[in-house]
DNA sequence: CATGAATGAGGCTTCATTCAT
DNA sequence: GATGAATGAAGCCTCATTCAT
C-alpha cells in the first residue's frame, strides 16, 4: 500500500523568524492558518495569531491574501481537490471491482489520518464558508460520495456481496474517515497500517464481501 | 423500539415577543443558545443574537445565566448525560447479549438522529469548553464508550461473533451516530426507522453476528 | 484627654445574614457602603456588592436610599460634621489659649486616627461628589480650618509663639491627621497617645511654642 | 533653589484634531490619560475619554498600550522615580548635614506642587494598581522615605537638634508635600518660593533646628 | 513587500436604576 | 419591605481591514 501523501507534521504553534520569505510567504500564511484553524477553529482565530506565527505584521498579511475568508475556502476546497485525486489515483490501476474498493477504503483512510489536519478543518468549518466557497465544497464532496458509491455497487455486484442501502453505508465509510482524522496521532496508539486494515476488514463485512 | 425522547423542532431563528417571561426565561435562553450554537458556531454565535431571539435585552441575560461559556457546558454535559441515562434505560431490561447491543445502538442511532441539534454542538465545540467542562464532557464520553465496548465484547461472546478490534469497531459505532447527527432531518429522507434498521444490520455485520 | 468615639471595627467584608433588619437596615447599608467605600474606592464599589454585603439583593437598597451618590454624600458630610463637633467640644471647658491648641490638636489627631474609615473617604473621594453635596462639603471644610485657624493664632498671641504662616501652618496640621488616618492601624505600630503626644509636640515647635 | 523640572500646563480637557500622530500618539495618550485621572480618578475616567482628547478612536489606543491599567502603573511609578532621581540630585553636590536636609525638603515641596498633577494620582489611586505594579510603587515610597529619615537624622545629630520620633516626622515632611500637591496652582495665592520657604522653616523647626 | 497606525464595528460583561409582584 | 427580572448605557477590549510611508 503506499502512502498517500508525506505524513503531515503535528500542527505546532510558536513565534518564527522571518527571513525574507520571498515567494514562499503565501505559502507559509496558509500553512499557519491552517495549523490554527486546526487548533482553535476557524472563528477563535484571528488574523494576528496567523500574521505572528509567520512572523510578520497583521497588515503584511495583506500583501498576500484577500482576506481571512479565502484562507479557510483555500483550505477547504484544496484539501477536497486533494481527496477525489488520491481517491482516482489509488484505484488508476486496479481491475478486480473488490480490489478497487479495498485500494478506495485504504486510501481513503490513509488520507484522513495523514491529512487529518485538513480534513478535520473540512468537516468542522463548513458553516464558516463564504456561499461561492461552501456551494463548491458540498459539490465535491457530493462527487466524492458518489464516486465511492460506484466502487461500492461495483465490488458487491461482482462478488456476490449484500448491499443493504447503498447511500447510508457509504455515509458509514465517510463517518470512519471523519472520526478517524479526529483522533489519529501519528506515532501514538495503533499504527496507520493496522487501522487501514481493520476498517477495510469491517467496511468488507459491512457488504457480506469477507468470507 | 420506543422513542429516545420527543423529537426537536427543527432551529428556527427570528425575534419573539417577550411578555413577562416568568421563570421559563431561563429555559428560553438555552434553547435559544442551542438553536444559534447549532446553526453558526459557539464563536460565530453572539449573545446578541441569543437575547434578541428571546425578546430581551443583552444585559437581561445575566439575570439568568454567568456568561456565555456556561450556555456552551450545560447543553454540552447535559447531552451526554441524557445520552448515557438513555443507552442505559434501552438495556436495562434486555437479558441476551446480542438483543442488548441491539437494543443499544437503536437507541444511540436514535437518540444521535432526534437529539442533533445538541449532539452536534457536543461533536463541534470542544475546543471552546473552559477547562473544566472539557474535562467534565471527556470523562463522560469515556464513560459512554466503555458502556458500548462492554456491550460489544459481550455480544460477540455469547453468539461466535467475531471481534476483530474492540475499540476500532465501537469508534465505528460511534462514528455512524455522530454522522447521523450531521445529515438527519425528520420527514425529509429515510424514515428514522429504517436508518435505525439498516445500521443496526451493518454493525452487527461489522462483528460477524449476522446469518 | 478622652475618646472622641468607640473605635471602629477594622472595615471586614463578607456576606452577612440578613434577619428581619428592621428598622437598622438603612444603617446597615450605609456602614457597609462606608466599609466598601473604604476598601475600593466610591467607583470601584458596586450596590451589588453593597447589598450582598447587607445579606440583601440590589433592588431593595432603594426601599431605603435614593441612589448611590446620597450614600456617599451622607459619609461624606457626616465625618465633617462630627469633626466639627468633637473640635468643639474638645475645647468648650478649656480656658487657656495654648490648652485649647493642645485640646484641639489631639481632638484632631485622635479623630484622624479613630474615624479613620470616614474620614479617609472624605479625603478621597470629593471628586465624586455632585455639586450640591460638594460645595456643603467645601464649606464645612473651610469653616474647619477657620476654627483651626483662630486657635493657632490666639495661642501665639498669649504665648509669645511665633506664626510664619497660618494658613500653611494650619495646612499642615490637617495635613498630619489626614496622614494619620491613611496609616494608623490600632494596636499595630505606635499606641495612639503615643502618636498624639509626638504630633502635639512637633506641632508646637511649628509655633515655636516649646520650651 | 533650581527647579525639579519645567512647569505642568493644567490640566485642560477638550477634543483635539489627530493629524498623522506620528511617533508621539503613545505620549499624548499618557499625558491625556494623566490629566483625566488627576480630575476625574482612575475609576471614573473612560477610555472613551483619554482617545477623544488624542483625537482618536478607543480601538487605536491599543496600537500603543496594552491596557487600561498599564497607563495608571506607568504614571505612577515614573512619578516615584523621579521624585527619588529629583531628592538625590538635590543633595548631591551638598555636603552640610542641615544644607542637606534644607535641599531635600525644598525639592520635596517643589516636585509635588511642580508635578502636583502625577503626585497626586500617585497618591490617590494606589488601590487600583495591579498587583505587580502596587508592589513596585510601595517598595519606591519605602525607599524614598528611607532617604528622608536618613537626612532627617545626620541633621539633627550635626547641629544638636532633637528627633522626638524620626518616623512621624518624616511622615510630617511626607503629609506636607502631599498636601501642597492637592491645593497648590502656579500663579494663584503664595508664590511657590514662599511656600518653600515657610515650610522649610517650619519643618526646621519641627527639630529644633532653627534658631 | 513590510510596517505601524487608524478605523469602526462588534464582542462580552457590569452597572445603577426601575418596577410589578 | 423584599424580590427577581428588565433595561439601556457604558465599560474595556479585539478584530478584520485599510492605507500612507
Amino acid at each position: 500500500m503506499k502512502q498517500v501523501r508525506g505524513d503531515q507534521p503535528e500542527a505546532t504553534v510558536g513565534a518564527t523568524k522571518h527571513l525574507r520569505g520571498g515567494p514562499r510567504t503565501a505559502e507559509m500564511i496558509r500553512e499557519a492558518a491552517a495549523d490554527l484553524f486546526y487548533l482553535h477553529g476557524y472563528e477563535a482565530t484571528s488574523l494576528r495569531q496567523v500574521a505572528s506565527q509567520v512572523g510578520i505584521q497583521v497588515g503584511s498579511l495583506y500583501n498576500h491574501i484577500s482576506g481571512k475568508d479565502e484562507l479557510l475556502s483555500a483550505i477547504m476546497i484544496q484539501v477536497m481537490v486533494d481527496l477525489q485525486a488520491a481517491l482516482e489515483e489509488s484505484i488508476a490501476d486496479v481491475a478486480d471491482p473488490v480490489d478497487r474498493l479495498v485500494a478506495a477504503v485504504g486510501c481513503h483512510i490513509r488520507f484522513h489520518a495523514e491529512r487529518r489536519r485538513d480534513v478535520f478543518i473540512g468537516n468542522s468549518e463548513l458553516r464558516s464558508l463564504d456561499a461561492e466557497a461552501h456551494k463548491k465544497v458540498v459539490s465535491l464532496r457530493k462527487k466524492y460520495e458518489e464516486t465511492l458509491r460506484e466502487l461500492v455497487v461495483a465490488a458487491a455486484d461482482s462478488a456476490e456481496g449484500d448491499v443493504i442501502d447503498v447511500k447510508l453505508q457509504v455515509f458509514a465509510i465517510v463517518a470512519i474517515g471523519t472520526h478517524v482524522a479526529s483522533w489519529y496521532k501519528p506515532g501514538r496508539g495503533y499504527p496507520l497500517d493496522d487501522i487501514v486494515d481493520t476498517y477495510t476488514q469491517i467496511i468488507l463485512r459491512q457488504l457480506a464481501l469477507e468470507s
